[in-house]
DNA sequence: CTTCGTGCAAAGCGTTTGCAATAAA
DNA sequence: TTTATTGCAAACGCTTTGCACGAAG
């Protein structure tokens, strides 16, 4: 009988370093805490603090919006989730995964695509250059419809 | 004794047509509205309602926050105020000019200046093509320190 | 055992709604 | 005279705070 070869996939998401930078800037890993970077972890959708209550609570059915809404403080400050902004009103948050990228956003279903808005360096050197601004952040998005809503 | 010549400069501002537009939108000319008009004809810096309020009440001290809500209302379904983000959450409104223009604002004193995403178009363009969404609006916006505050 | 995090309840804040009185058309 | 608009008070929803208990390091 020939040896099986198995390939051994993992399939990485960034819950271990998440874990790690919170860990490693002083803050405990609690249970609460897990369970929303767990869920950060598998998400392409823009969450609201109480989609994410609501979905910790089938982690951790204890858990409290008061914390969801510390955790996600914690995770914006070390950079790991960026605040969103909905046309109606009100934000969410979505998963950092690396560099800052411009989010395309489904108005229908929320999900996220991200993209690159590599010829915005220009654009800001030369709004500095005519303003007299000095450009310290910036924000894009484009909502729409993706290809299953549209 | 020679005829003297005057020059009457007449500072346009968009006051008149903000009044007409809602006038023949079918609502009423009050003197709350007038006072709101008034306030953003001659403003270069983003409002938030309470501030609006506050603007409003030198004008007409009777006026309530409702009334400017209600009529913030009125004035971004005609298309005449742009809803402008901050990065701390919440927002304010700023008058539009004409053409969708984007915004460059200073987050110390507030004040505004726009200017035009000209190549935003082929951006979008691209994105359309490699995510199949169909972008319906775009958001951008830069924000740092004026020219004064820097 | 020390420090940090939790959940609860309550407060806070900005925004919206119901309603009777008032002003515009 | 009809219809839209106002201001008030109260409701509302989301977010934050204070605090005593509990968990992590």
């Amino acid at each position: 009988m020939p040896i099986m070869k198995m390939k051994i996939i993992f399939i990485m998401n960034h819950s271990n370093s998440w874990l790690t930078r919170l860990s490693s800037n002083g803050y405990h890993l609690t249970s609460a805490r897990k369970a929303i970077v767990d869920i950060f972890a598998n998400c392409n959708k823009v969450l609201t603090p109480t989609e994410l209550f609501f979905q910790a609570r089938q982690i951790n059915p204890t858990i409290g919006l008061v914390t969801v809404y510390r955790t996600i403080e914690k995770l914006e400050e070390l950079g790991l989730v960026q605040r969103v902004f909905f046309e109606e009103g009100g934000f969410g948050y979505y998963p950092r995964n690396g560099a800052h990228e411009h989010l395309l956003i489904c108005k229908d279903c929320h999900r996220v695509e991200e993209f690159s808005g590599d010829d915005l360096g220009s654009l800001m050197q030369r709004v500095e250059n005519q303003s007299g601004f000095e450009i310290r952040d910036h924000l894009l998005q484009f909502t729409g419809l993706c290809s299953k809503c549209r």
